[in-house]
RNA sequence: AGCCUCAUAGUGUAAUGGUAACACUCCGGAUUUUGAUUCCGUCAUUCUAGGUUCGAGUCCUAGUGAGGCUACCA
C-alpha cells in the first residue's frame, strides 16, 4: 500500500497558494456538529483535512465542534467524535475548539453589521418570513421591519440577548438582496432565539447564531486558510464570502467544496442512521453493520485500510456512488498481510481417524501465515476425533469439487493427508460422522505416488476445541441504493443481515484479547468482538469481510 | 421554472492542448498445503452537436443528463 500523497484539485490550490505566497502555511479544520456519531463519509473529510495538514511542513488541522444548535447536540457525541478521529490515526494536538466558545465574538460581529446598516431585527413569524422570501422564480418582498433605525435594531438585538422575547418572536437578519437568484442571499437569518440549555455553554445564551453566519467567522478567527466542505454548501459560498467581507475578521479563509462519499448498499445519512438506532433496527451506533466509525471499528476494519481507501477514491466535485467493493478490497488487502491465520469450523462435521496410532505425534506445528514467516508458527493438538467444515465433504462430489468424498484424499491443513473410508448416518439419514485413515508420513510432504490430493481443508481437534459464538454479518440492506428504494430505505433492510452460529475454534483463541483479528482459514476475517468479548470465558467473534470466493462472490 | 455545480470503462479516479492511464469489480487462464494470496489476460468511438486549433478528454457555445438551493438545521 503506497502512502504517496495523491494530488487532487484542492491540494493543487493549496500548493499554488503556498507557491504564490498567498499563504505562508496551511490550516484546515474538521468541524463536525456533535449531533451523532461519525461515519465513513466523515472519514473521507477527516483524511482530507488532517491528511493535507500532515503533508505540508508547518501545516495543521483543527478539530472544531460546530455546536451552534443546542437542541441537537450532546456531550456523548463530542466524546465519540474525539475517539473516532483518534482511532483513524489523526491528532489535533492542542487545536481543539468549540464554536460555542466564540459566541461573544459572533455577537460583536452581529452588532457590527447592525451598526453598518447591514442587519435588522425582524419580528415576522417564521411563516411570514418564508412567504416573503419568494421562491426561485419570484423575488422576495421586504419585511415590514426591514428599515428600522440602527438604534432601534441595536436595542432590540440587545433585548433578544437579554431574553425579553420568546422563541420565534424575533430574529436577526442580514440585509443583503431579496431578489438574488441565490436564495441564501435573500436576507438570511443570523440569530434565532432558543431558550435551551447548551451542552457547552449551559444557560449563558438564549440566542444562537445560524451556521451560515457562524461558520465563516469561526474559520476566520482560527486563521483557517482553506475551509473544505461538501458540495451542498456550494451556493452558500457567496454568503460565506459576504460575512468575511463585512465583519471585522482577522483573516480571509477560502471555502472549497468537494463531493461527499456515498457507497453502494450503504446509508450514510446521519438522520437515517439515527432512525435505525432509535427504532431498534440495529444494536446501537456501534453496530458492526453500520458504516459508523465505531461500527466498522467493532467489525475489525483496520483504520489504515480505511485511510488507504479514502486516499484511493480521491477528491473531486463529481457526485458519484463508490462501489463498496473498493472499500472491502482495501480491508481484505490489509488484513491479508496483517492477520494471523487460525483454524475454526463454523458448521462442524465429526471425523474419526481410524488408524490414528500410526501417527507419531499428537501435536502439529502450523504456520501462522503462508507468506510471512516472521509471524511464526504455533502448535495445534491433533487426536483421533476432529471436526471439519460440513461443506468440505460431499457424498456425491459435484464437478470441480476437490475436497473430501468417499474414497477421496484430502490434506488436513498443516497435517497429513487422509482418505475417506466410510461414513455413518444418523436416524434421519443425515451424515453424522465421516471415517478416514491417515497416510502416515505425509505431514509436510507431497502426496505419495498415485495419491490424488488437490485440496487442503481446515479442521480443529475435537479433544481441545472450544465453542465460540460467531456472528456473521452481511449487508444491512439488500438494495444497491437503499436511499432510492421504493417504500423507503427501511423496506430494504436485510432480514438475514446477522446470523449467529456456535463454532468450534482452536482453544488458544479463547484467551485472545478483545479486538484480536485473525483469519479463519477459508472462512473470512474475524475479530474478537470489542464489546461482547469476555476473555477466557466466551469468545464472541464477528466476521469482518469474507474471503473472496468463499463468501463474497455469493452475495 | 431561475441560479449554482458536475459529466473519462460496470465503479472510483489519472492524463503542462500532443499515443486515454491506474485501481476495484466481472469474466477467462496459470501457480497454490486456505477454492485465499500471487501472477497473466479480455473489457472505452472521454454525454451529444457545433466551433477554435496543425492537433481537443482538456478551451468556447448550445443541448442532454445528474446533483444542489426556496430551514428560525448543519
Amino acid at each position: 500500500m503506497s502512502d504517496t500523497p495523491k494530488s487532487d484539485f484542492i491540494r493543487d490550490i493549496i500548493t499554488e497558494d503556498l507557491a504564490s505566497g498567498k499563504h505562508r502555511t496551511t490550516i484546515t479544520r474538521f468541524p463536525p456538529e456533535p449531533n451523532g456519531y461519525l461515519h465513513l463519509g466523515h472519514a473521507k473529510s477527516i483524511c482530507l483535512n488532517f491528511g493535507i495538514a500532515g503533508e505540508i511542513p508547518g501545516a495543521k488541522c483543527h478539530l472544531r465542534f460546530d455546536d451552534t444548535n443546542p437542541e441537537k447536540e450532546e456531550t456523548e457525541y463530542v466524546e465519540s467524535i474525539k475517539e473516532d478521529v483518534k482511532w483513524l490515526g489523526f491528532d489535533w494536538g492542542s487545536d481543539l475548539y468549540y464554536a460555542s466558545d466564540y459566541f461573544e465574538f459572533f455577537y460583536e460581529c452581529a452588532v457590527h453589521l447592525i451598526q453598518h446598516g447591514l442587519a435588522y431585527v425582524d419580528q415576522e413569524s417564521p411563516e411570514e418570513i418564508k412567504l416573503h422570501r419568494g421562491n426561485v422564480q419570484t423575488p422576495g418582498t421586504p419585511s415590514a421591519y426591514r428599515d428600522r433605525t440602527v438604534q432601534e435594531n441595536l436595542e432590540m438585538f440587545s433585548a433578544m440577548r437579554a431574553g425579553k422575547y420568546q422563541e420565534g418572536e424575533a430574529v436577526l437578519r442580514a440585509k443583503i438582496d431579496l431578489s438574488s437568484s441565490n436564495m441564501n442571499m435573500r436576507d438570511p437569518v443570523l440569530y434565532r432565539i432558543m431558550h435551551a440549555r447548551h451542552h457547552h455553554t449551559g444557560d449563558a445564551w438564549c440566542i444562537y447564531p445560524m451556521y451560515d453566519f457562524a461558520h465563516p467567522l469561526e474559520d476566520a478567527l482560527e486563521h483557517i486558510t482553506h475551509s473544505l466542505c461538501t458540495l451542498e454548501f456550494e451556493n452558500h459560498r457567496p454568503l460565506y464570502d459576504w460575512f468575511i467581507e463585512h465583519c471585522p475578521v482577522p483573516s480571509k479563509p477560502r471555502q472549497i467544496e468537494f463531493a461527499r462519499l456515498s457507497l453502494t448498499y450503504t446509508i450514510m445519512s446521519k438522520r437515517k442512521l439515527l432512525q435505525l438506532v432509535n427504532e431498534g433496527h440495529v444494536g446501537g451506533w456501534d453496530d458492526p453493520r453500520l458504516p459508523t466509525i465505531s461500527g466498522i471499528r467493532r467489525r475489525g476494519y483496520p483504520s489504515a485500510a480505511v485511510r488507504h481507501f479514502c486516499k484511493r477514491i480521491g477528491i473531486t466535485k463529481y457526485n458519484g456512488t463508490t462501489d463498496v467493493a473498493l472499500l472491502e478490497h482495501d480491508i481484505r488487502d490489509h488484513l491479508n498481510t496483517h492477520a494471523p491465520r487460525r483454524m475454526a469450523v463454523l458448521d462442524p462435521l465429526e471425523v474419526v481417524i481410524e488408524n490414528f496410532s500410526d501417527e507419531p505425534t499428537a501435536r502439529l506445528t502450523v504456520s501462522n501465515h503462508p507468506q510471512d514467516e516472521t509471524m511464526g508458527e504455533r502448535c495445534v493438538s491433533f487426536s483421533p476425533r476432529i471436526f471439519i467444515e460440513r461443506e468440505d465433504f460431499q457424498e456425491v462430489p459435484e464437478k470441480k469439487f476437490f475436497r473430501l468424498g468417499p474414497e477421496r484424499y484430502v490434506r488436513l491443513r498443516g497435517g497429513p493427508i487422509v482418505q475417506c473410508t466410510g461414513l455413518d448416518q444418523n436416524a434421519a439419514g443425515e451424515i453424522a460422522r465421516v471415517r478416514v485413515r491417515l497416510l502416515p508420513g505425509t505431514t509436510g510432504k507431497d502426496a505419495p505416488e498415485g495419491v490424488v490430493c488437490k485440496a487442503a481443508i481446515h479442521w480443529v481437534d475435537a479433544a481441545t476445541a472450544a465453542d465460540a459464538e460467531v456472528r456473521l454479518y452481511d449487508r444491512l440492506f439488500t438494495a444497491e441504493d437503499p436511499d432510492a428504494a421504493e417504500g423507503g430505505f427501511l423496506s430494504v433492510l436485510n432480514p438475514n443481515s446477522v446470523r449467529v452460529v456456535t463454532a468450534k475454534i482452536e482453544a488458544s483463541l479463547l484467551n485472545e484479547p478483545a479486538g484480536y483479528v485473525c483469519q479463519f482459514e477459508r472462512n473470512g476475517y474475524f475479530i474478537t468482538d470489542l464489546k461482547d468479548h469476555v476473555a477466557g470465558e466466551k469468545a464472541v467473534f464477528n466476521r469482518t469481510v469474507a474471503l473472496k470466493d468463499s463468501w463474497g462472490k455469493s452475495r
